[in-house]
RNA sequence: GGGCGAUUGGCGCAGCGGUAGCGCAGAUGCCUUACACGCAUAAGGUCGGGGGUUCAAAUCCCUCAUCGCCCACCA
C-alpha cells in the first residue's frame, strides 16, 4: 500500500505491469493511426520495397488455437520489423468458409433444432451457414487484435466474397477451357457421413487391427481336382461386387485357372479367374478378388481386363439394391452377415490376423469409402513442374529447409486433384447443362437458357473443394482478376508465409501452382516458415476430444498478449514440436515487468532531465552502448534465418542481464551526482529508447506504453512507426577496449559477493578490498571505483600492481585480477585451503590438457592458427592462475 | 515399405568441429528505496548405446535402441 504511494509520486507507473489495463487502450490508438495499413499512417518509406504477408485464413467454424497465436505471432513479429524499417508494408487478413467444417457445424446446429439441411433446403441452408460466419469471423478477428497482430483490417477478406468468388470463376473456366479441369467416372475417397467426396490428402491413414478372410470361391468345373480357390480379402462385404478374380501371370499355382470361371458364393454368380501383374503372389493366397467399384487397384484391374463394376452401396455405406437379400444393411453389418452365411456354407476356410491401414475422413473421421462417382479433377502435373522447379532453384524456399524435401516428394509424385464436394456451402461448380441438346460449358456468368437451343439450363449441384478457394489466397486477396492487381508489384509476390506443416501439400504447394499459373510464372511468396506444432506439455496434439487445448486469450489475459508472444517466441527454435507448458510463460511475464521497473527507474530519475543524445563518459556508458550494438547486429545477423528463439534470448539477456543487472546498478550512484547525472540520464534514455525500438516486434504494448513516456526528442507518434535500429546506426559504438574494462569490473564486484556469501557477511557491512593486477587493468579499474565500491559495498579499496594479502583474508583469484576481502577474526583458514586447492585442482586439469593439445603434433600441424594461438593463452592463464593459486595457498600456511 | 524429427544437468530447451549454456525447479543468504513476477551466491551434465572420420566430435558419417511425426494402392 506504501509503495503505490511511492511509485505514484515517482512516475505514476504501478510496481507490477498490468497488461489488460492497457493492450486495448494501445492497440485502438494504433488503429486509430492508420499504422495497419500499406503507407502506416504516412511513415512509410514508397521508395523501399513493399513487405506484404497473407495470413493463413483461420477457417470461421471455429476460434484460435494455440497454432494460431504462434503463427500469428511470428507474422506480426516480421511485419512490424519491416514497418519500422520504412517498408511499405500489409498484411492480408481474412477467413476461409472451409466447406465442410462449416457445413458440418451448422448441420449440428439444425440437428439440435431437430432439423436436417433437407428440411431447410440449400438456399435456406446457406443463409444458415452466412450466419454463422457473421458470428463466428469477428470472434477471430477480436482474438487477433487482441494477440496485437498489426493486420489490414480495413480490407477483411473471405474466401466466400463476391470478388473472391469471381477469381474462383475465372480459374474454374481457364482450366477448363485448357483441359486441365475434367470430369471423369473414377474411384474416389468418399466419405458417407458428410456425403462428399474427399481429395487423396483429406484422407487421414491409421493403421488398425482387422482381419484377413480365407474365402472359398468354388470353380464352375474342377480343375485337377480342385474344386474352389481361395481368395484373401480384409473387406469381405465387398465380394457382393466382385466381378473377378485375379492371380499373377507368373503364378504355377494357378496357371491352369486362367480363364476359368468361379461361382462367387452368396450372389451364385460366374465371374472370371484372370492374370494380372499388380497381384502379389507372396500375399494371402495369391489369388485376389477383384471389387472394380470399391477399390483404386481393383479398378485398374477392372479397366484393364473389361469387367464390369457394380456398385454396391449407397451413398451412406448401406448395401444397395446390387446387393441382393443384404440390401438395407450397415456396411459393417453387411460383413458380418456375409461372414456368417460363409460359414454356414462352409466356404470360409480360416481367419487371420491382420494389421493395415483405413481410411478416416480429416473432418469426422468416419471410415472413407473407396466409391465410384462422377467428379472433376484438376490434372496436377503440369501445375507441379513449374511448381518444383520454383523451389528446386530457390525462387521460394522453406525454414527450416528439410520440408522442402517433404514437399518434393509430394510434388514429384502428385496425383490428379478430385475437387467436386457434394456440399452447398461453398463456391458452386460453375458449369451448366441443357438436358435438351447436350450443351455444357464452364461460365464466368450465370446463364438461364441454353445459348444453343434456348432450353433451360441447370447448373452443376457440386460445390468446389475449400482448398480449391484458398489456394488462390496470395493474389485473390489483391483484386485477381480486376483492374487494381494491375498494381501487383505493390504486394505481389509476397515475402512470407507462415504456417503449419500439416497443410503444406493441402494448402501451400496449391497456392504455388495456382498462383505461378496465373501470374506469369511469378511465385506467391519467397520465404516460407513452417514453424512447430504446438503440442500439449506432456507431447500429444492439443485437440478437443482430449480436452487439453488451450485458448490463447486465457493465457493473454493471465500473462499478458506481449507474455504469451514473447514466450511462444522463445520456443520458436527449428524443431517440429513445441511441448507447451503455460508455465513457461511465468519467466516472458515476469519479463515484461522487469523492463516495466527498468523503466519505473529511470522515469522516476529525470530531474533536471534535458534531452539529448548518449553521452560515453565513462568505460560504463561505453560499454552498455557497444553491448547495444552488440544486440543489434545479432539481430540483423538473423534476419534471414528466423532464429525467433535466438532474437528473443538476445533481447531477453540484453534487458534483464545487461542493462538490468549491471548498467541501472552502476547509474545509481552516478545519477546522485550533479556533474554525472545528466549524461547518465541520457543514456539511459538512450539505451532503452533503442532496446525498446528491438524488441517492440516481439512485445509491441508494453514496448508502446513505456515508449509514449520516454521525454525523447522529435519521436513519432508510435514506436509502431519508429525507425528500427540498425547495426550500421549503432555501429559507432562498438568498443572492445570498454567491454574488457567493465569486465574486470564485474569481476572484483562478483568476487566480493562471493566472500560475503561465503562468510554470511551482511550487504550492509562495509568491506576493505585490495585488488592486485598489472597497471593496465588497475588503471581502468581506478577509473570505476566508484562503481565498485557502491555495487560491492566497499569502503576501502586499494587498487595497485604491488596489492599484497593482508593475513585475515580471502583470496579470489580470476583470469586477471587478485582481490583481496580483509575478515579480521572471519577467516576460516582451513576453509580457504580447501577452495582454493580445489581452484587449483581443476586449472591443473585444464593446464594438462592444454599441455598434451600444445605437445601434439598433428594439433600443432593441422588446427587453424588462431585456435593454436588461442589454445596457447589459455595455457598461460592457467599456469598463471595456479601459480597464484599456490602462493596463496602457502601463504595461508 | 520408405522418409523425417527427437534423445544434452530433476523438468523444458539452446549449442551443431575447438575444453558444455539458458529458463524453471531445488539449496543458501537477502524486503540492498526499479522490480520478491525481485537481488545475490553456490551446487548440479563422461551431451541415448556402439563403431568410424579428424590433430580435435555433444557437434560430421555408419549402426542400434527408444519416442514421435509424415508419406505409401499389397488385397
Amino acid at each position: 500500500m506504501s509503495d503505490k504511494q511511492v511509485v505514484q509520486s515517482k512516475a505514476g507507473m504501478p510496481k507490477t505491469y498490468d497488461p489488460s489495463e492497457i493492450e486495448g487502450r494501445i492497440f485502438d490508438t494504433w488503429y486509430a493511426g492508420g499504422y495497419f495499413s500499406r503507407d502506416a499512417g504516412g511513415y512509410a518509406n514508397p521508395d523501399l520495397d513493399p513487405y506484404t504477408i497473407v495470413i493463413p485464413p483461420p477457417n470461421v467454424t471455429g476460434t484460435l488455437h494455440m497454432g494460431h497465436a504462434l503463427n500469428d505471432t511470428i507474422q506480426d513479429t516480421l511485419i512490424r520489423k519491416a514497418r519500422m524499417q520504412g517498408h511499405p508494408t500489409r498484411w492480408i487478413v481474412g477467413t476461409d468458409h472451409a466447406g465442410i467444417a462449416t457445413q458440418n457445424k451448422v448441420e449440428q446446429k439444425l440437428a439440435k433444432e431437430g432439423k436436417t439441411r433437407f428440411d431447410v433446403g440449400r438456399e435456406g441452408f446457406i443463409d444458415e451457414c452466412w450466419k454463422w460466419r457473421d458470428e463466428y469471423g469477428s470472434t477471430i478477428i477480436e482474438q487477433l487484435k487482441g494477440m496485437g497482430c498489426s493486420c489490414d483490417y480495413d480490407n477483411e477478406q473471405f474466401t466466400m466474397a463476391d470478388g473472391y468468388a469471381k477469381a474462383i470463376r475465372r480459374v474454374f473456366c481457364d482450366w477448363y477451357k485448357s483441359g486441365l479441369v475434367y470430369r471423369g467416372n473414377r474411384i474416389i475417397n468418399w466419405c458417407p457421413r458428410c456425403t462428399t467426396a474427399l481429395a487423396d490428402d483429406e484422407v487421414e491413414h491409421e493403421d488398425e487391427a482387422g482381419h484377413l478372410w480365407h474365402i472359398r470361391y468354388p470353380l464352375v468345373e474342377p480343375v485337377d481336382g480342385l474344386e474352389y480357390i481361395i481368395v484373401a480379402t480384409t473387406r469381405p462385404e465387398t465380394m457382393l461386387g466382385d466381378t473377378g478374380v485375379a492371380v499373377h501371370p507368373d503364378d504355377d499355382r494357378y496357371k491352369d485357372l486362367v480363364g476359368k470361371m468361379v461361382v462367387l458364393p452368396l450372389v451364385n454368380k460366374e465371374i472370371p479367374v484372370f492374370a494380372d501383374d499388380y497381384v502379389d503372389p507372396s500375399f494371402g493366397t495369391g489369388c485376389v478378388k477383384v471389387t472394380p467399384a470399391h477399390d483404386p487397384n481393383d479398378f485398374e484391374m477392372g479397366e484393364r481386363h473389361n469387367l464390369e463394376k457394380i456398385n454396391i452401396f449407397t451413398e451412406d455405406a448401406h448395401v444397395n439394391s446390387n446387393g441382393g437379400k443384404y440390401e438395407g444393411l450397415e456396411r459393417y453389418e453387411a460383413r458380418e452377415a456375409v461372414i456368417a452365411d460363409l460359414e454356414e456354407l462352409g466356404l470360409l476356410d480360416h481367419i487371420e490376423d491382420h494389421d493395415h491401414a483405413v481410411g478416416h475422413c480429416y473432418r469426422c473421421h468416419s471410415v472413407i469409402e473407396p466409391w465410384l462417382s462422377d467428379q472433376w479433377f484438376v490434372s496436377m502435373k503440369p501445375l507441379a513442374i513449374p511448381a518444383i522447379e520454383a523451389v528446386r532453384d530457390g525462387r521460394v524456399t522453406f525454414s527450416p529447409k528439410r520440408w522442402e524435401n517433404v514437399y518434393f516428394q509430394w510434388m514429384e509424385n502428385i496425383r490428379d486433384w478430385c475437387i467436386s464436394r457434394q456440399l452447398w456451402w461453398g463456391h458452386r461448380i460453375p458449369v451448366f447443362y441443357c438436358d435438351e441438346c447436350g450443351w455444357m460449358d464452364a461460365l464466368e456468368e450465370d446463364v438461364d437458357t441454353c445459348p444453343v437451343c434456348g432450353a433451360k439450363v441447370r447448373q452443376d449441384e457440386d460445390v468446389l473443394d475449400t482448398w480449391f478457394s484458398s489456394q488462390l489466397w496470395p493474389f485473390a486477396t489483391f483484386g485477381w482478376p480486376d483492374e487494381g492487381f494491375e498494381h501487383r508489384e505493390d504486394f505481389y509476390p509476397t515475402q512470407v508465409l507462415s504456417t503449419a506443416r500439416d497443410i503444406i501439400f493441402l494448402w501451400v504447394a496449391r497456392m504455388i501452382m495456382s498462383s505461378m499459373h496465373f501470374c506469369d510464372g511469378d511465385v506467391p511468396f519467397t520465404d516460407v516458415i513452417i514453424h512447430p506444432t504446438v503440442l500439449d506439455k506432456i507431447g500429444r496434439r492439443m485437440s478437443k476430444s482430449l480436452g487439453n487445448g488451450i485458448d490463447p486469450l486465457d493465457l493473454i489475459k493471465d500473462y499478458g498478449a506481449d507474455g504469451m508472444r514473447f514466450g511462444l517466441l522463445l520456443q520458436v527454435t527449428g524443431t517440429q514440436d513445441m511441448k507447451f507448458d503455460e508455465k513457461k510463460l511465468e519467466g516472458s511475464r515476469n519479463f515484461a515487468t522487469k523492463i516495466w521497473n527498468a523503466a519505473r527507474f529511470v522515469l522516476g530519475n529525470l530531474e533536471g532531465y534535458v534531452p539529448g543524445g548518449p553521452e560515453a563518459l565513462t568505460d560504463a556508458d561505453k560499454w552498455i552502448l557497444s553491448r547495444l550494438a552488440g544486440l543489434a547486429k545479432r539481430l540483423d545477423e538473423q534476419k534471414d534465418g528466423y532464429d525467433f528463439a535466438g532474437s528473443a534470448h538476445a533481447l531477453y539477456e540484453f534487458f534483464w542481464n545487461e542493462l538490468c543487472d549491471w548498467y541501472l546498478e552502476f547509474s545509481k550512484g552516478r545519477l546522485r551526482e550533479e556533474d554525472t547525472r545528466l549524461a547518465t540520464q541520457r543514456n539511459l534514455i538512450f539505451v532503452i529508447d533503442q532496446a525498446l525500438r528491438m524488441l517492440h516486434p516481439m512485445m509491441p504494448f508494453i514496448t508502446e506504453e513505456i515508449w509514449q513516456k520516454l521525454p525523447l526528442q522529435d519521436k513519432g507518434p508510435s514506436i509502431m512507426v519508429a525507425q528500427w535500429p540498425s547495426f550500421a546506426s549503432l555501429e559507432r559504438f562498438v568498443d572492445d577496449e570498454a567491454e574488457r574494462s567493465v569486465e574486470l569490473v564485474r569481476q572484483v564486484i562478483a568476487s566480493v559477493r562471493s566472500v560475503r556469501s561465503r562468510y554470511q557477511i551482511g550487504n550492509k557491512v562495509g568491506l576493505e578490498v585490495m585488488v592486485k593486477a598489472d597497471e593496465d587493468a588497475c588503471a581502468s579499474l581506478e577509473a570505476q571505483r566508484d562503481l565498485i565500491a557502491k555495487m560491492a559495498n566497499v569502503e576501502h579499496l586499494t587498487i595497485a600492481p604491488s596489492a599484497e594479502k593482508p593475513k585475515a583474508s580471502s583470496a579470489m583469484i580470476t583470469d586477471d585480477l587478485e582481490i583481496f576481502v580483509v575478515l579480521e577474526g572471519l577467516v576460516d583458514f582451513e576453509a580457504e585451503r580447501t577452495r582454493l586447492s580445489k581452484e587449483r585442482d581443476k586449472l591443473l586439469k585444464e593446464k594438462e590438457k592444454l599441455d598434451r593439445k600444445l605437445s601434439n603434433e598433428g594439433f600443432l600441424a593441422k588446427a587453424a592458427p588462431e585456435v593454436i594461438a588461442k589454445s596457447r593463452e589459455d595455457l598461460e592463464s592457467a599456469e598463471s592462475s595456479i601459480a597464484r593459486i599456490e602462493n596463496q595457498i602457502s601463504e595461508l600456511g
